[in-house]
DNA sequence: AAATCATTCAAGTAATCACTTGAATATTAT
DNA sequence: ATAATATTCAAGTGATTACTTGAATGATTT
């Protein structure tokens, strides 16, 4: 006996957002998004067992929502396609607009006060075109190695106060790191309003950057 | 002990997710999508138990996907904005692309042939002007009568080899009914196109019309 | 105030899921 | 071939989920 069409359909959508229906897939994914890695890697990044980052992989993989391929004795990920990285985009928007404790945890980062507008990625580009503008990229050295936006500064959190002193009071800092459901950005422009600054989150982060074709800076291999 | 703001982010997003992963649920929103509705008239139009529907309902409000409110002695609901219902879009297109079962299940509502592109909004709406393309809504007698594209004739798949008579076979036809998750559209193309007609699906139902805050036409309120 | 109606809550059950542990597989290096 | 390495598989456990049944709630009508 064959099922339905119908049902046989929306289990198959169904599959695809139970995929990004567990913390760990989705912070797996945010990783996935900033380039091709492998297993250990990605379990390294994410804290979790390797057998577990395995599986999660399988997961997404079975859901459509990455790939692999096997690079000598490692097997590597990446996204399927930008239209995954769209999925993700879009659950974080409904998810912020729509859920009051997202927005509370949203101001939470801000210490309060609330955030001022993204900086959208046209703006950005035209900014650094005329170089009117200081850009931080807040991730890890070594996802800043593999892609960042041409021109950004790479710091991390704990030395922002240490790095603060070395900026012109008087440019617009733009701050950007992973994607959506990165909270690095955040926090860096709070404290760096807090100091005065005056600095605003960039819209999405680097894979969303990139998805536009927009050109990045890679430093290793 | 609070855990941190990322993860805490990360379970809401999750959240949002979770709402989306079973096909209950999806077939709930695709109902809420095409106009507000009691919880009675969801669990028929669902085949769910009124409990079991409630309780799927109160799954989506949390997840922010939809609101409800009181009228009179019942309660309605509809989808809480534009955003949810193209998360939904966009969940049904991962798995459409992404997914070679999607594909096959598709095609076998095509019976083996390919179906052709699906026209896009903005040419129907061009056609309809110029008034060069039969409409037809496959969509249930009582949904057409709350909503649909105006000049559009409502028929049922059972009626439609019976009304393929009255159509002039040198019009274009194109058919739609409730979005991405709806079949009986991709059936009726099937069925004309056997029969020699020149159909095309609408890309998209009727809520991605009125997203677009396109003009519809009531019958009933 | 009592009765009615639509909806929600609460308890229970079977199924599914996330994670752990230890073994198995497949590719490269010795 | 054998060993080493990266990944996947398989089994087991505690937690969560979907659905059912029957009772409780809350607004309207009599």
């Amino acid at each position: 006996m064959s099922i339905s069409p119908k049902a046989a359909l929306l289990e198959e959508f169904a599959l695809v957002a139970r995929a990004l229906a567990a913390p760990a897939r989705l912070m797996l994914l945010e990783q996935i998004a900033q380039g091709e890695r492998g297993v250990e890697g990605l379990a390294v990044k994410t804290g979790l067992s390797i057998a577990n980052t395995s599986q999660h992989l399988q997961h997404l993989r079975h859901a459509g929502l990455v790939v692999s391929r096997r690079e000598g004795q490692s097997i590597r990920y990446r996204l399927s396609d930008d239209r995954a990285l769209a999925l993700m985009e879009m659950l974080g928007q409904v998810a912020a607009r729509n859920l009051a404790q997202v927005a509370d945890i949203l101001r939470g980062l801000s210490d309060g006060e609330d955030a001022p507008e993204p900086v959208s990625r046209d703006d950005l580009a035209a900014r650094l075109a005329e170089g009117s503008v200081t850009l931080l990229d807040l991730r890890p050295a070594d996802e800043f190695g593999m892609a960042h936006i041409p021109g950004a500064r790479n710091v991390a959190l704990t030395e922002l106060e240490h790095m603060a002193a070395t900026i012109d009071p008087g440019t617009e800092i733009v701050a950007y790191c992973r994607g959506p459901y990165c909270v690095y950005a955040h926090q860096a422009v709070a404290a760096l309003r807090k100091r005065g600054f005056n600095a605003r989150r960039l819209d999405g982060g680097l894979p969303e950057w990139r998805a536009e074709k927009r050109p990045v800076t890679r430093i290793n291999l």
